[in-house]
DNA sequence: CATGAATGAGTCTTCATTCAT
DNA sequence: AATGAATGAAGACTCATTCAT
């Protein structure tokens, strides 16, 4: 963290090009092949750059990944309608679409793979990209419990894994891909959080 | 399936115990290692086993593992009681339990993980354990939907989902292993698919 | 030697068949796969019998490949017709299309990469193909010595080899299997040696 | 060729002597246990280098083998001195020299059996040591044939395969090393392709 | 006799990491 | 800073041979 940063020092500065082209090189790599399978050589190949240029940056294997999953933001968020059932569904769809785009799957086994060997790739990974979509998901129900669409006493982070769950599932299950599986589960939370009597 | 009609059976029959030792090792090594830092000497020391014995059985690593997965069965189900929400959490909360003293996720990580390179793991890990799981939870929400608990034209399949998809996406978050998870799974699907004006 | 004959002992005589299958096997991937390349499995698979059934003949793969060797007759040779350049052509060409049909280069190949390590092999080579040959043409060289076509002080041996010499050494330029070369060395040893005068 | 002219040459320059240590150790392995029968290990230990190094500079054995092949230069040819039948006698002379010295039969009986698996060692043993003493031979013979020692029409290529010749065909019969071998074939050669009437 | 199981030694190769330029 | 060389440890797999049935 902040490694790349003002070295005061002489000499020529590091190169922040190849910082984040090895990082990006990093993460697609160990996407697409996990953690072990993936090689040093690899990621220097597809930086264009040597391996010794990224043991100067980071220690060890582990070290790189860790700063290439630290690296991962989310992407923008779908703007806000105003509308909680819209603005649920649009969230979940951007999530599905991103997982699909990256290789989320298999980066999510790599990091579950190597919790008990480099249990910092899920922390990262929680982090940087499950916690900050749990929390965009979290703001839409509190509103709605707000404007009295969900009950009082509702336990919104169970709500939110209501939501994003039937997504791992459907996965797990060889059912992923669905159309409609957003919309479903918008409309079983709603429903199931409903405000009596309203 | 037919291992053991085999003609006459010449020769020194093939170990039964080493069977099983090397499958157990293989599968515990799976799921606390993963696939590619997992060794076949490592299966081989903890099977008391020599290296070659597992060849003769396997031909290669990906075959051994396969095998492992493929012996892998749902342990009996939990008895059913009669009682819709009680039958769900018993299945829910097995599963949990289930998981967790197998090391389940890290299992469930390393098949994504394999998944381009050695699809077979992840589609056994599905024939063995997740799909005769969903097959309980659906079995018990027809009986409900048959008793009229359950709108009629509800989809089953999302329902199942919206049952298991908590734990997952809890565990991604970092709070797996709340206590109420599945009864607040179950509540939050009954309700939610209850049969209007019942 | 002599090991597969009259056991006097009780149980089941050796099948002379399988024998024959294993030796007959052995030789011919010896010339196709070369000593080190080939495997007792393979042999054992080409004879349809068990490697065990290997061992029990023969004591190790050397024994085994020895024995195969040892098998090895030549062909019964070109009958003679009296006339000396035609009786040395015969056997030259004879000699030839034997080489090529049982892949003899690559055999000769691995006797001489294997002579510091099973001297055996070239050895026995030696005593059942090339000795032998090598006493049909000098025969013939007799006769013709004793008609006087070649001169009393020629050496034979020499002579013997400088007949098959240029098969080895076309074959090792690249320029084996010419039509001719039988032809041309028979004129050149039968002129180089001619009684001076004749 | 071209290896020392590369761009700049950052980083850490390769070793020369390291790569002529590995070269001579594995020709030496190649001609003392055969292709397969040596290992990279023993060329590592016999080159006092790291196995590792080896492949950084050859991808697998049939690349190092190859080149090692490739390196083979024939020793420089002894000097000719006009006369025609001495210069033939002692390129023929330092050829048997030279064979021996280098374990040079059982090189030839490797290439030999490895043509079918790796017929680039035979074609390399043919370009670098084979076909250039053929090219000597056939020098002396065609200024011989100028100077009308030998016959216009005489097939010089088959007179070169005769004086080669005779050297393998003693040395399958076990009747290599004789002195005279040379003398006598070229004697023969000589006599058997005289101008007639000369 | 004949078979198949079991094994220990050994093969080539890959990789993360450290050194020298 | 950046590169390429060098290495030690490890991995999957093969094979000749010995055991048990």
């Amino acid at each position: 963290m902040g490694e790349t940063s003002m070295s005061k020092g002489a000499g020529r500065p590091r190169s922040a090009e190849k910082d984040a082209a090895i990082l990006r090189a990093a993460l697609e790599l160990l996407a697409t092949h996990g953690y072990t399978r993936m090689s040093l050589s690899q990621v220097a190949a597809s930086a264009q750059v040597s391996k010794s240029t990224i043991h100067l940056r980071w220690k060890t294997k582990a070290d790189l990944l860790t700063a290439a999953l630290a690296a991962v933001r989310m992407a923008d968020a779908p703007p806000a309608v105003g509308d909680t059932r819209q603005d649920l569904v649009a969230i979940l769809e951007d999530f599905a679409a991103t997982v699909q785009r990256v290789r989320g799957m298999a980066l999510i086994g790599t990091c579950l793979a190597e919790e008990a060997h480099t249990p910092d790739l899920l922390a990262l990974l929680r982090e940087r990209t499950v916690l900050p979509r749990r929390a965009l998901l979290r703001e839409v129900l509190e509103r709605a419990r707000e404007r009295g669409e969900i009950r009082r006493d509702a336990d919104l982070e169970a709500a939110v894994s209501a939501l994003l769950g039937p997504f791992y599932a459907d996965y797990m299950a060889g059912r992923g891909g669905r159309r409609t599986w957003a919309e479903q589960a918008v409309d079983l939370v709603l429903t199931g959080l409903r405000t009596p009597g309203a």
